[in-house]
DNA sequence: CCTACGGGTGCAAACGATTGCAACCGATCG
DNA sequence: CGATCGGTTGCAATCGTTTGCACCCGTAGG
């Protein structure tokens, strides 16, 4: 922890002014050779590192952008945040994160902050109702939305009507006519996207859809099971892998055998579903991806253009044990 | 997106000077009630905001800590992560992420580059080499690091050697005298406390311990699945539980019965622990309070302190259905 | 030999906020 | 009635960096 060396002290020490050493550093042409290779030496001696935060406010381009996720220790979420992690570090830009709890008021709270220090927003699976999503909009600082669409802003989304298609097929082709959703949190978009569009095709395969009440973690899976065995459906979707590893834990605990006696389903694709008992049947997603476009949609409007059409990653389906042929099933038994 | 409200327009429109609002808004008692109420009104009405980089550069005392993890999308870290962020913004600080791929030389760019940004450094988990954590040491910041032990800097750690003793003592107390350990990623200090401790605490109970080189994530698991088989090891210790599921999913579909032919159990005790089959036996760690202890040795450093001793903190063994009796297992057979 | 030119350099103004200090005002006191 | 004082307010400097502009000086051309 030694003392910060600034600009003026290499100007000092290099016998020249601190202009000269700002535009030798910053390689511009207007200073001879000599001067710019004795600047840099003495600079790298010194140990001089530019302050980042004056530099940013002399320049006035901010080189920070805020990003807002409900619940960072969702795989979903993280993933998301590598990819964007990356990618803006790749184009300058450091990442400010906060982390909302699944809390539409406190995501709101964050936005105002986060707009503070940052140049742009990202809002990822924003929780915020109607009105806090204008306000954020209305903020002095371009917004993208990760899996949200919104008007005059950027987004970046999975394609839930191909979505629930690819699994409503899947299970259909399996032989399943009644199928189960178990949901996600209310405030949460990508739920309602998931219901719609399961519904509409349902309705257009002639399956019967029903639907409960979830969560987004494993414990929402598994106290979800007894709605589920005394359910008529033979296959649940469910709302991401972490609820489905939780339904079939309890399942197993029950006795109830996955595929035989109940197919499960599910979105996201996260790592353990290749690993759970047995493993899970999801569709996968490019979630790095997701931020990896969300940052290409920030830079496209950073340099002043008009927000890009809405970017959709159509998800693919990965088969796993979880799903088999619908059967008849035994009916409800004591648990 | 609007245009940006600054003091001076603030000023302006209050018919008074930047200065009066500045000491209006940030509440010095040196203006009369009347003016506050008029600026406070005025800026409200404008939209004013200050602009957190301008203040934070003349203020000189920085509002951000920057923050290093080896990897985004594993539990432990965004726990940890999830600790701090909360801690940091409940004192009015905001949290620069980088995320280093499990790369030395990357974490090393990582500080460096955050450095600029911040006022202070919370490497977690940190994989610099010992000359890169002495450079991160001697900038002009002060540098909490969790699990790692370093001099001049904050600690914050789980307690290994308890951790080890206490699954090495759940084995034994089953029976188990020969234990094999795998591993994980070779640049993780835990990886090396963890081994330490186990062997230490294994000469102490008169066990014999195998190890072998693995991983962090759940295919490191499943790909030791054939070297654990061939071992003649009656319980298995795995660097975390994504490995440790990941094996179970391995010795799950070469049909070993887990407990009765070989017992698994693991650290950290992550939520899918629970819902994996069997149930995973893990060492329960509160990684939110490491985030939150790094915080406050953070606090305690900033205000002029010295920094405090390590916080050590130690684990609690849960068990559930992946541990039982040592039995004489099955020798090796065709998988 | 003087002027014009141009490459290289430094001076000083900015960015938006905070804050020490001076200035101002009405009121009080000698 | 003038000096003083306490309570408010504004002026101006400041943080570290970038950058427009003026300046200096050597060289070349008239």
């Amino acid at each position: 922890m030694a003392e910060r060396v600034r600009l003026i002290d290499v100007a000092r020490e290099a016998g020249t002014s601190v202009s000269t050493v700002s535009r030798a550093l910053n390689g511009s042409d207007l200073i001879s050779p000599e001067v710019v290779a004795h600047v840099r030496a003495v600079a790298g001696e010194l140990g001089y590192r530019a302050d980042k935060r004056a530099q940013e406010f002399k320049l006035g381009r901010p080189l920070t952008v805020g990003v807002t996720v409900p619940d960072l220790t969702n795989p979903f979420f993280s993933e998301v945040l590598k990819g964007l992690a990356a990618a803006a570090r790749a184009g300058g830009y450091r990442l400010l994160i906060g982390e909302s709890g699944e809390d539409p008021e406190e995501e709101l709270r964050l936005v105002e902050e986060l707009v503070d220090h940052s140049g742009a927003l990202v809002l990822c699976s924003s929780r915020l109702n109607r009105a806090g999503l204008e306000k954020a909009l209305a903020l002095p600082v371009p917004v993208v939305c990760i899996n949200r669409t919104v008007k005059n802003a950027g987004v970046v989304a999975i394609d839930y009507r191909a979505a629930s298609r690819i699994l409503l097929e899947h299970l259909t082709g399996l032989g399943h006519r009644r199928v189960l959703y178990v949901g996600g949190p209310s405030t949460s978009w990508s739920d309602g996207e998931r219901r719609r569009t399961l519904r509409r095709t349902a309705r257009s395969l002639d399956v019967t859809l029903d639907e409960i009440e979830g969560g987004w973690a494993g414990h929402h899976g598994y106290d979800a099971g007894p709605t589920v065995l005394r359910s008529r459906a033979t296959a649940v979707i469910t709302f991401n892998d972490l609820v489905g590893v939780g339904l079939l834990s309890w399942l197993h605990d029950n006795d109830v055998d996955v595929p035989t006696e109940l197919s499960v389903a599910s979105y996201d694709d996260i790592p353990i579903a290749a690993y759970s008992r047995p493993p899970l049947t999801s569709l996968r997603n490019e979630r790095a991806r997701l931020g990896e476009l969300a940052w290409s949609q920030l830079t496209a409007r950073l340099s002043g253009e008009d927000w890009p059409r809405p970017d959709l990653l159509t998800p693919e389906l990965v088969v796993r044990a979880s799903t088999g042929p619908a059967r008849r099933r035994a009916r409800i038994r004591p648990s």
